[in-house]
DNA sequence: TTTTATTTTCAAAAAAAATTGAAAAATCTA
DNA sequence: TAGATTTTTCAATTTTTTTTGAAAATAAAA
C-alpha cells in the first residue's frame, strides 16, 4: 500500500469510528487527516483534500481546535491559518477524555445529584429507584475520579502499574 | 420530587446522555425506563409510557436485547412478552463495555493491523505515518485489554486495587 | 483609506437517521 | 385446524443532523 491510499483509508476508517461515537463523521476526518500530515494543512487544502465545503472546514476545525485537539499554527510569509493535530495517541486519548468528562459526564453527575425522590422514602419501589440512581451517580464519580488520574498519569508509568494489580 | 416526575426526569437524561455517545434516543430511554421498572414492562406499556409506536418499540427492544441490556420474561398466565433490564449499573457499565469493544475496537484492531506503507519506508513521512498507525493500534489493543479486566472482575476488587496504585 | 484576501456566519438544501403504522408473519388457544 | 392475539417487518414519512455556498465580517496589504 503506498502512503496516499493508506491515509485515504485511514481517514475513512477514523470518521466510521467517530461517528459510531457521537462524533460527526466530517470532524473525524478532518482530525484524521492532521493527525497523518506531515506539514500543517490550511483550510484550503483540506477543502481540497476532503471534498467539503468551506463553511463545513470551518466550522469543523473551530470545533476540533475546542476539543483541543487541533491548534492553530502561525507560518511566517503566509496569509492563510494552518492547522495541526497532535499525533502522540496516548496525548489524543487524554484530550477526549478531559473534554468528554467535562462535557458529558460532569453535567451528568449534577443532574444525578438533584434526582432524588423524597415522598415516600419506605415505599420499596422508591428505596429501589433511589438507590438505582445513586449506583449510577457513583459510578459515574468513580469513573470521572478514574479519567483525571488517567489524565495525570505518564503513560508508561500508567500502563505499567495497571498491568501489575491486573496480573 | 415524586417517584413519577423523577422517573420521567431520569429517562430523558438517560436518552440525552446516551445520544451524545451514539445510542439512539430512544433505545436508551427504553433502557432507562426498565432500568427504574419495579416490574417487567410488555411493549404495550412501554409504547404507551414513551409515547412512541409500536414498530419503534419493537426495533429498540430487540436492539437492547442484542446489546445484552434487556432480557426477555416470561410472565406465566401471560400471553404478551414482558421486559427487564439489569439494574445493578456496575454490570451495566461491563456491558456496554463489553459490546462495544466487540462491535467498535476489535474492527478498528483488525483494520489497524493491515494498514501499513509498504513501499518508500525510508521516507521521513512514511515512517511517521507507520508510526502513528502503530501508536493507535497499540493503544485500542492496550484498552481492548484493559476492558476484558474490567470485565473480569470484581466491582469492589477492582476499584479498590485501582485506588491502590493511584494513590 | 481603499482594495484584496481570508475567515466566519447562517438560512436553505441535502443527507442521514429515526419513526410510524399497517400489513404480514408468527405464535398461541381452543 | 381456524381464529385470535401478538410480534415483526419495512416502505413511506417525519425529524434531526450535516452540509453547502454566498454574503457579511474581519484582517492584511497597498
Amino acid at each position: 500500500m503506498n502512503l496516499d491510499e493508506a491515509k485515504k483509508e485511514f481517514i475513512a476508517a477514523w470518521g466510521s469510528f467517530g461517528s459510531k461515537w457521537g462524533i460527526n463523521r466530517t470532524m473525524a476526518q478532518i482530525h484524521a487527516l492532521l493527525m497523518v500530515s506531515h506539514a500543517p494543512l490550511n483550510a484550503d487544502e483540506v477543502m481540497e483534500i476532503l471534498n467539503i465545503s468551506r463553511g463545513n472546514t470551518n466550522m469543523n476545525i473551530r470545533e476540533l481546535i475546542n476539543w483541543q485537539l487541533v491548534d492553530r499554527v502561525i507560518i511566517s510569509g503566509e496569509r492563510k491559518e494552518f492547522f495541526t493535530a497532535e499525533k502522540d495517541i496516548w496525548k489524543v486519548a487524554k484530550t477526549i477524555m478531559r473534554e468528554r468528562k467535562r462535557r458529558e459526564l460532569e453535567p451528568l453527575i449534577e443532574f444525578l445529584k438533584d434526582l432524588k425522590v423524597n415522598e415516600d422514602m419506605n415505599n420499596e419501589e422508591v428505596k429501589t429507584f433511589n438507590e438505582t440512581i445513586k449506583g449510577i451517580k457513583e459510578l459515574s464519580e468513580q469513573a470521572g475520579k478514574t479519567i483525571d488520574t488517567i489524565i495525570k498519569s505518564d503513560e508508561h508509568w500508567f500502563w505499567n502499574a495497571f498491568l501489575k494489580i491486573m496480573r
